[in-house]
This record gives C-alpha cells, sequence and structure tokens, in this order.
DNA sequence: TGTACATCAGTGAACGCGCGTTCACTGATGTAC
DNA sequence: TGTACATCAGTGAACGCGCGTTCACTGATGTAC
C-alpha cells in the first residue's frame, strides 16, 4: 500500500525513526486514533517490535513528535495559504479557516490526536509553543485586519472567536454530526459569515 | 469513593445496568476517555467481569447507552435552562451555549465519548435522532428569535454558526488550550458577543 | 400456605490476544593508525 | 589500502499485563397449582 518496504533488506535502515512516525500516521488515519499501536507501526515499517525503542523512550514520546511535526506541518500549510493574500485583509482571514478545516477533513486521525493529547502531555512546553505558533498566525491576521497590534486584546479576542468556531466546525464535520443532522452546510459561505460578523462586532 | 458498594451482598444486586453505567461513566472521567475499561467498571461495581454480558451485548452496546442516556440529560439541561426565559429572547440562546459549555466542563469524558463513538456506532440511528433532539432545541431557538419557522434555513445556518462556536470553545476549554495559550476568557461576554454577532449578519 | 419448577442474574475460572517494553545478542558502519 | 575496534541500529525471544468474552455453574426469585 505504500512503499514503505523499500528497504532493500538492509540491516540498518537509515530512516527509521521517520518512516517509524510515518507508519504510526498510517495508522491513526485507517484504524482510528484508539485502535493504533505501536507494534502495527513497526510491522508496518518492516521492522522489529523493539526498533522503535532505540528512537524514543516510550510511546507518549512518539506521539509526542508525531504531533509536533504535525503542527509544524500546519502552520507551514496556513502561511502559504495566506502567502499571496494581501496583508490586512479579511480573505486572509478566511483562507486560515478553510485550511484549517481541509487540514482536519485530511487528517481527522492526525488532527484529533493533536488536540486529545490529554494524558501525559498536560503542560507540555514545547507542545503548547508549537500551538501558540499556529494561533499566532490567526491572531497576526486578526490584529492586521483590524488595524491593532496582535498584542491587543480585541484581536486575541477576535483570533479566539474565530478559532473556536472552525475548531468546533471542524470536529462536527470530522464526527459526521453535519450528515448526522441531515444539513447541508455551505462551507464557503460560513466561514465568510462568521468572519465577517465577528469582525464587525 | 462512592456509595456502590451499597449492594449488602445480595447475589441479585437489583440494578446492576444502571451502576454499571454509572461506574463506565466515573472511569471515563477519572482515568480519561482511553484508558477504562468494562473490567474495570465491573470490579468497581462490585460484581464479576462476566456480569455486564446478562445486560449488554458487548462494550460497544454499553457505550451506545451510556452516551443515549447523557444526551438526554443533556436534553434536559438544556431545556430547563431556558424554561423560565422568555421565548424568542436572545437570553434563551445564550443560556442554551452556557449550558452545553458547562457540561463540557463538568463531565469532560462523556462530552468526548458523546461525540467521540467514530468507532463501531457511525449511522446509528438512535444515535443520530438522539443527537437530532438536542440540536433541534438549538434551532427552534434560533428561529424564535429571527422570527421564523424552525424549518426555514436560515434558522438552521444560525443555529448551526451558534453550534460550532460553542463546540469548538468546549473542546478547547477541555483539552487546556486556553489555558496553554495563556489566555483568559471572558466566557459570558464571549457567548454574549458571538450569539448578536450571529444573528444580526 | 406450601411445594415444584422455570427463569433470571449472578459467579469464577478460563481462553486467546495483542500490547508495551526489556534483554542479550549481532551485523553494519565509521574512525584511528 | 588494510586492519582493529568502538559504536550504532537493528533482531528475536521473552516478560507480565489486562483486556473482552465464553462457559458451565449456582443461588435467588416469581409463578402455578
Amino acid at each position: 500500500m505504500r512503499v514503505l518496504i523499500e528497504a532493500k533488506s538492509r540491516y540498518h535502515h537509515g530512516d527509521l525513526r521517520a518512516q517509524l512516525l510515518s507508519a504510526v500516521q498510517q495508522l491513526i488515519e485507517t484504524k482510528g486514533h484508539a485502535n493504533f499501536s505501536i507494534s502495527e507501526a513497526s510491522r508496518l515499517a518492516g521492522v522489529s517490535s523493539a526498533a522503535p525503542y532505540k528512537h524514543f523512550a516510550d510511546k507518549p514520546a512518539i506521539l509526542k513528535a508525531l504531533v509536533l511535526e504535525c503542527m509544524e506541518r500546519m502552520s507551514a500549510k496556513m502561511l502559504a495559504a495566506i502567502a499571496d493574500l494581501p496583508v490586512g485583509s479579511k480573505e486572509r482571514i478566511d483562507a486560515l479557516g478553510q485550511t484549517y478545516v481541509d487540514f482536519a477533513r485530511e487528517e481527522p486521525g492526525m488532527f484529533r490526536l493533536v488536540f486529545g493529547l490529554t494524558e501525559a502531555h498536560q503542560g507540555d512546553d514545547e507542545l503548547s509553543q508549537a500551538g501558540q505558533q499556529v494561533f499566532g498566525i490567526v491572531i497576526q491576521a486578526t490584529a492586521d485586519c483590524l488595524g491593532v497590534e496582535a498584542s491587543a486584546p480585541e484581536a486575541q479576542e477576535r483570533a479566539y472567536m474565530l478559532w473556536s468556531f472552525v475548531h468546533g466546525h471542524s470536529f462536527l464535520v470530522i464526527d459526521g454530526k453535519v450528515e448526522a443532522q441531515k444539513m447541508s452546510v455551505d462551507e464557503t459561505k460560513l466561514l465568510n459569515g462568521i468572519s465577517t460578523a465577528v469582525l464587525q462586532i
């Protein structure tokens, strides 16, 4: 299903750390975030179940690495999405929202993992810093749009409103609640409507 | 820790079904929604690990029953919250939002379970019907406030916006993202601001 | 009111399973001379 | 260029664990006569 087996029977695998993370990611998407295991990921990467422990201390460490990588990817996508749009435009805000929702739809398992790491990772500095980086992009775009500093409480409040909304919509979509309610949602209109409303409070 | 052991060594327990659900609920809150087990819940209810299977087919069936019960409780709380407020008032909408968030904060484990039952329960009619009942309350309040029928697309759209927002905020709160962002959120102001904005689009 | 019996709701032992992790090991690689 | 050796990154067997579920069983309850 994947070209994970390209490792031509080398004893030294070369890039196990990365391939392991990718295998776990793959399993999270296919099996669900509750039904994957490191053992299975090892098998998928074509390696013994003990191999991961040469690269990571334990399972939580693997998940943390995966989440960090995921958040960086998210940041990158968001920055790319606004790159060609004028600073201070509402378009930027809508593009960020759309990117967020798209990400959730493309990688629902990872999306849930990123926000569900409540177990051993509560209060982890590296993780919350990565989170601040992502949210910082939204705050900046909101501040630019309002014509204030990013540190202004107004910018933070509005940005948080936008984030909450887009976050909730993402979960409702990937958890199938939109269909379950027999609703059809015009997403572009929805995102546009919300950002308009929030910005002109 | 609880008065679950009031079953005075009766062989026939009397109310195992209910006590089992309550034990599972308790574990979900204390251990997290990923780390509870039916076995442990049986122990907590003072019963052998085989006993649950006299009342439920399997684990998914237990979870489904628990979620249904939870959604009914949610409905009841929401209806109670608006009972004394005038029909068609914006206060009703804010009260519903506040109730939703309060529920998530009080029972984060159950809240996550209700929306995370993506595994074996996708497309379950009973469950999505229960969901429609809860969301229906929001739609009705929104329609009343806008002065339209509940079936009007406008009502559904606005209600969905409100729901998304409140849903996202709930998750961000229980997943600790609000603190992680070092934000302090004035929740009343937040809910009020959002509903005002959404209603006057 | 008393007895016979079907049904109900538990027990407790056992099952197979896959997990996370450890351990002593070994083959491949890189470096020093 | 060749050899000796330290280090690295794997193996594979084993561990203890708790899980979900089954099974034959048994004690308590309700009903019919």
